[in-house]
Formats: C-alpha cells, sequence, structure tokens
DNA sequence: TCCGATTTTGACCATCTGGTCAAACAGAGG
DNA sequence: CCTCTGTTTGACCAGATGGTCAAAATCGGA
C-alpha cells in the first residue's frame, strides 16, 4: 500500500524540509510565511502544498525529524562507562550539535519558549522518562563515590543549557567575542566546569 | 515643551505595555498581533495606536526597559568585594530574576534567538564594554589567586545560560520535575556549581 | 455650567496569509 | 505518436493583520 517515493519527490521533500529548519529556526511558527517557506525551497507555494497537506505538517515533520536526534546522544549515555568521561562526553556531544546544527538548536528553543504547543506530550512522556532514567544512573554514581554529589536532574538541565547556549544565542556570543568561532573556548570551558563539578574535590 | 502626562496616560502606557510583554514574550514579535496586545490590555485597537505609534513602537519600548533591568546586576558586581561571593551573589540575582520576571527573559531570548535585528547594535555596543569590563575584573581576580582559572567571558555566558534556561525553558523544567516550584532546587544547583568552580580545588 | 483638550471608537483600507482548484505541463512506457 | 501518472502553476478566496480617519464620547479646569 505505502508508494515507493520518486526521486523527485524525495528531492523536493528534504528541500522543503531544509527551507522548513531555515524559515522556522528564525522566526518561530507562527513567525514564519509559508510563502518564505516556499522561496527558501525554490517551489511555488501551490507546489509546496503538494508535497506537504499544510504549514503545521511541515513543522510538526521537523519536529520529530529533531527530536529523535535530540534525545541520541543522551540514550547513549552508558551506565558501564566511566562516570566522569560519560558525562563529559555527552556534554561534548551536545556542543558539537549546537555548532554543527544550530538551526535544529533554535527550532526547539522558539517551540519551548512559546509554550511547546506541539510537543508538550513529548515533553511530559518520552523525555521525562529518559531523563529519569538517566537521573537513576548518575545517583547510582553518586552512591559508588564515582561523582561528587549534585542534583542528577540539574546536572543534566546544565548541560543542556551550557552547551545549547551557543547555538541558540550565537549572536550574542559573536557579538561579545567578535566574530572568532567561540566553540573551541566553549569546549575548553565546558570541559572545565563539568571536570570541577564532577571530579571528587579537596 | 515636554508634557506631564496625565494620569489616565500612565495607566493605559503601563497596561499595553505589560500586555505587549505578555504577547511578545510567547510568540515573538512576528507571532504577536496587535489585536492579541489590545485584547490583553484591555483596549480597541485603535485606541492602542493613540498612544503608541505602530507596533515597532510598543516593542521597542519594551526591549529598551528591558535592558536596564537585564544588565543591572552586571553593572553592580563589585571588585572590592570578595570574588567568590561577587560571582555567586550575581548568578543568584540572575536566578531570582529569572524566577520573577520570566516573560522579560523570554522576550528577551526570542530576540537573540531570531537574530537580535532590533537591538543587535547594543549587544556588539553597551554590552560588549560591559561585558569586556567584567571579564578585566575577573580576570585580575585570578590573577591575584582569588579564583581558580577559569576564561572569563565563557564564566560569564555560564551564568547568563544557566539562570536564564529556568525562564526560557520553563515548560521543558516542569514537564521533567512535574509541578513542583523548580527554583529552589536550582538555587542550590547552581551555588554547588560556581563554588566548585572557583574555589581552588586539591 | 460650559469649553477646549484629551480619549475612545466604529468603519474602513491595503496588504498579507494559509490554503484551494482547475488547468497546464512533464516523463516514461507502449 | 498517444496516454497515464505524477508534477507545476496562475488565478483565486476568505480571513487576518497593521494601520488610518473622522466622528463621538469623556475629562478637567474656569
Amino acid at each position: 500500500m505505502a508508494k515507493p517515493a520518486t526521486r523527485i519527490q524525495q528531492k523536493n521533500q528534504t528541500a522543503i524540509m531544509d527551507a522548513g529548519l531555515e524559515v522556522f529556526s528564525k522566526y518561530g511558527f507562527r513567525g514564519a510565511t509559508l510563502d518564505q517557506v516556499a522561496e527558501a525551497a525554490g517551489l511555488s507555494k501551490p507546489n509546496l502544498l503538494y508535497y506537504f497537506p499544510s504549514k503545521d505538517a511541515i513543522y510538526t515533520a521537523l519536529l520529530a525529524r529533531l527530536l529523535e536526534n535530540w534525545l541520541e546522544p543522551l540514550h547513549a549515555m552508558d551506565d558501564a562507562g566511566d562516570p566522569v568521561e560519560e558525562l563529559l562526553a555527552y556534554a561534548q556531544r551536545k556542543l558539537v550539535m549546537s555548532r554543527d546544527y544550530p538551526r535544529e538548536s533554535r527550532l526547539f528553543a522558539n517551540e519551548i519558549i512559546q509554550g511547546a504547543p506541539h510537543i508538550k506530550d513529548v515533553l511530559a512522556g518520552e523525555l521525562r522518562d529518559l531523563v529519569t532514567d538517566k537521573s537513576a544512573v548518575i545517583a547510582r554514581w553518586i552512591k559508588a563515590g564515582k561523582l561528587r554529589p549534585v542534583d542528577p536532574v540539574h546536572l543534566i538541565f546544565s548541560i543542556w543549557s551550557l552547551t545549547q547556549h551557543y547555538a541558540d544565542f550565537d549572536v550574542q556570543v559573536r557579538a561579545i567575542l567578535g566574530t572568532a568561532d567561540p566553540f573551541d573556548d566553549a569546549a575548553a570551558h565546558i570541559d572545565t566546569t563539568f571536570r570541577r563539578m564532577l571530579t571528587p574535590g579537596p
């Protein structure tokens, strides 16, 4: 029953997704217009709507694709690995994602800031479960004396906010630092931060 | 030449500013509509435009007022105080602002994420100068051995991101933690974080 | 009370926005 | 060459949006 999807379909669908990412991440759902998306995709508006039934459909498809990639690094945190290195690696992966996929980060940030109307259920469901799960892992690490005591959930919030900041507030960061690439220094800073936070102290 | 501003003018102007804050912080500049602002202010749209000449004027006025309050705590960081306590106090002040003025924080975040079209010059001017100035203070503290070495500018970014996260991503934070107020735990976590980061280690 | 200044509003407008539709246009297989 | 399926488009629509304007309502002081 499922149709194979022609070559031209795939080309246009990815063009639309990419254009939608560009526009929605810049203006938010309500601030973006279909004309903008169509132009960025190099298509006419009716043609765009031949591939996606509505503005909402494009946005929803984008969010769905995003959420997978977004949660993957946290999933990948390994119970059996070295606690400090696992957490540091997670933070660095998130930072690399901020550098390489800033539009995705801003799309997500826009959605959350505006009250997460499209994904509130995912936050309270899948995401909540995942964080609860990984928090338990971190708590076990702490109990085993492998990490300096810290609130596990707020530790995860810290990793999110510190890394995503460099994508979401990119303009501000660059305005303050000049135009130089901030990500190398950011990587060093984040490494230092979490090492001091998590490594047993004096 | 300047007119005194009647009582009714002040009442309506503040009503409009508050309504604008509510609406613009929720949808961003482009996503918000004058009708929404007018309704939130309890005025008709023409009446609203009697007090402010345009949508842009309301938004600009909001941003101007915001920026003052926003930079004040950083200004207040005292060269002569105890380094660790000054920085911790700054972080706590920012966190309290996230708790008490989340709409302001989200308004600012929306503006920055969308490329800061209205305040790019402030970022590259006033804000940049302020951060440069305070970074020098922090660098001096480090050189004097009062703080563990850390990149001063990225330290300031850390304070911003960790505190504003609780306002900007409020929905996500509450979805994960349940409905309980997250700010007490956040305060403790942030205190711990920066104390470990800045206090001389082993 | 009256008068000028301030405030409020209903009606209106041009433009934009998400979305529709029938018709025109490929492209591949026969 | 024709035809069938998939693709593209110009013209169009109803509702929303930022903004205008003249007239009406209200206010505050003399």
